[in-house]
DNA sequence: CAATAAACGAGACGGTACGTCGAGTCTTCCT
DNA sequence: AGGAAGACTCGACGTACCGTCTCGTTTATTG
């Protein structure tokens, strides 16, 4: 047998659930991964999983949002928006990976239906990513690349939104081609200098 | 103790038993929605369902674009882009009801497993709806209100993507003060015309 | 397709059926037996089967009762009591056959729950065989082989009640040995004249 | 054959669950007890239920066999064959009362499929009363009661086929009189000791 | 350094929904 | 007109997963 499996410290002991539950999501997908599952990989009792989660849901935003090694959203500086967002979304913590549609597809319903477990989701997981992109276009507005007057926060989520279609509904991959697709025929035509929109793929 | 027993005709057990679902699904939602409610509702057995559907995914995919009195998407003409799109998003079939975006939630977990499920979603529900607002663009790029360079297939596909986004991942309710917005903001400003994106809301 | 099935005259469809019924019966015994397997065995609708019999356990009643074929019980006549009985249970019509247990053991549990087909089986199964052997202990009864003042309704009754055990509840294969044993051990000694029971194995 | 598992206590679950069958069995008979009536009867779940058994006919045969309250056969010693196979056959653990037919004749079915299950009832449930049974004839050998090269194996199974035929194939009612009348028709007159036969009813 | 309370692994449990199966009923079409 | 074909309702089956619970064990903290 394995040496004696000792209670760890509280923060160590999440870390490895985190991991595990990465782990699993990132094999079978949300839908597909069960709490059983989930504490055979951790070497853990599901009571120790809803001890301190609420559900499968609240357990996997929390994993995505908190687990270690996963990638943060980072703020590029290409000196150009375009850079900038396909940076950003092309990124390690970006979309075009596979992990964050399947995750989001299957979230979906336990959104709809939970309320603390959306408003978790929507603080931990999208209010930085969005801040993220909010930063990327007010500094483009700054050096004058977006119009004064735009709607930075309709324009920053026209990105997520596409992709996340294009993801989910759609069921399409998506890849570096799409968002600067999505970049060079909607978002760059929209901030309304099209002086600085010339450029193209 | 058989109430009017009458003589099914070909189909006609499909039918009731599409109404059956679709009012399940209105009234409970897509994650409540069980078969034994669906059945019991259309004084069905679950055996035929399980029959024709492969599961409740199926079944309520096939109820969503197929049972009769649901709106059709229907190709509005106002003479201008912005009416079309209003009309068309806003509509009878649109995005505002509350009903599509509970049912596009919940149908999106089972859309990631199933490939063929997927399909038909796409295929069926998916399509029409895009050659609709396909077709919104294209009149308008024949009246000269879109640049004829225009990437029609990914500007068709921005407003339902940030409704889909808003309604469901950001939890939001979409109403046609946020149609309006992105089709302002976002869409007019993109179609390369400045001269005929000037009307406001 | 198959040429036309015409309608046949009703006694020679249900001589059909009857055997379409043994036939799946000696194949897969009587609780594995469906309604849709003989049905389809008879080329017929399971709707015919409704038409003129109550159920499952009817119509193998009726067919086990009345399907040509099946071998008659009959009254042996070898001088002695000892050779009729072993002729009688061990022929053609005897219980050392595989059938007999199979069916019997699954129909119980229906003998129990409907009279009527209780009374049937009983009628037209059980009644003809006990008459049988009732006879032949008759006749040994005239023959002064068995004393005048036996219980010849319950010496009748022990043969078969002990095959029905061994076959059905002790699970054991009846066979001539076995019915050999019971006259010898039990019913020669019981018949109050030893002087005719001498005969050993 | 039940790993050493650990319920709340060692068992305690197995005897609420055996309890709540024997309550259903004896109230509406083996084939009209269904799982979830079991289940719900226990408050149990269905779960509990086919994770120790494998179906209907297990638990009933195990419940049948192990349930505490059920009265146990008791090797009667009256002094004399006769008296201590009434008292057998009719006590409490006897064949007169009404469930043991019931029971028998819906297990049949299984027990002529389910080769484990037939084991499991012939050790548990046949053995030990045969076992009485064989010990009452033993006791009647030695006392010279019956013949000493009396063949008991046979002998000990005639009244248990001849109660079990009339209570489920004949259907009739197996009381104290037809018990007394086989021991004393058939039983007693083979024991090969006329002089201890003559105790008439 | 032993005693104790907290956290834990293991996994049985109640509950709910699932998807399947067979009995028996019913309609339609065909001959 | 009567039968074959087979869809249909009903109800039970056996399975899967969620979230709760209990038990015995391990660990960190106290007396």
């Amino acid at each position: 047998m394995t040496p004696a499996q000792r209670p760890r410290v509280e923060g160590d002991r999440e870390e490895e659930i985190f991991a595990a539950t990465v782990r699993v999501l990132a094999e079978v997908g949300y839908d597909r991964l069960t709490m059983d599952q989930v504490a055979a990989e951790a070497r853990a009792s599901k009571a120790t999983l809803y001890r301190r989660w609420d559900g499968k849901a609240a357990l996997v935003v929390d994993a995505v949002t908190r687990a270690k090694g996963l990638p943060d959203p980072t703020v590029p500086d290409t000196g150009a928006l375009r850079g900038d967002l396909v940076g950003l979304f092309c990124g390690p913590a970006g979309v075009t990976e596979r992990l964050p549609m399947s995750v989001l597809g299957g979230l979906l319903t336990a959104l709809h239906t939970d309320e603390d477990l959306s408003a978790a989701w929507r603080e931990r997981f999208l209010a930085p990513r969005m801040a993220v992109s909010h930063e990327v276009f007010r500094r483009a507005q700054e050096r004058g690349e977006v119009s004064p007057d735009a709607d930075l926060e309709v324009l920053g989520t026209v990105l997520p939104s596409m992709c996340a279609f294009h993801g989910t509904v759609l069921g399409r991959h998506v890849d570096e081609e799409f968002v600067a697709r999505v970049i060079d025929e909607v978002l760059l035509p929209a901030i309304r200098r099209p002086d600085t929109a010339t450029s193209d793929t």
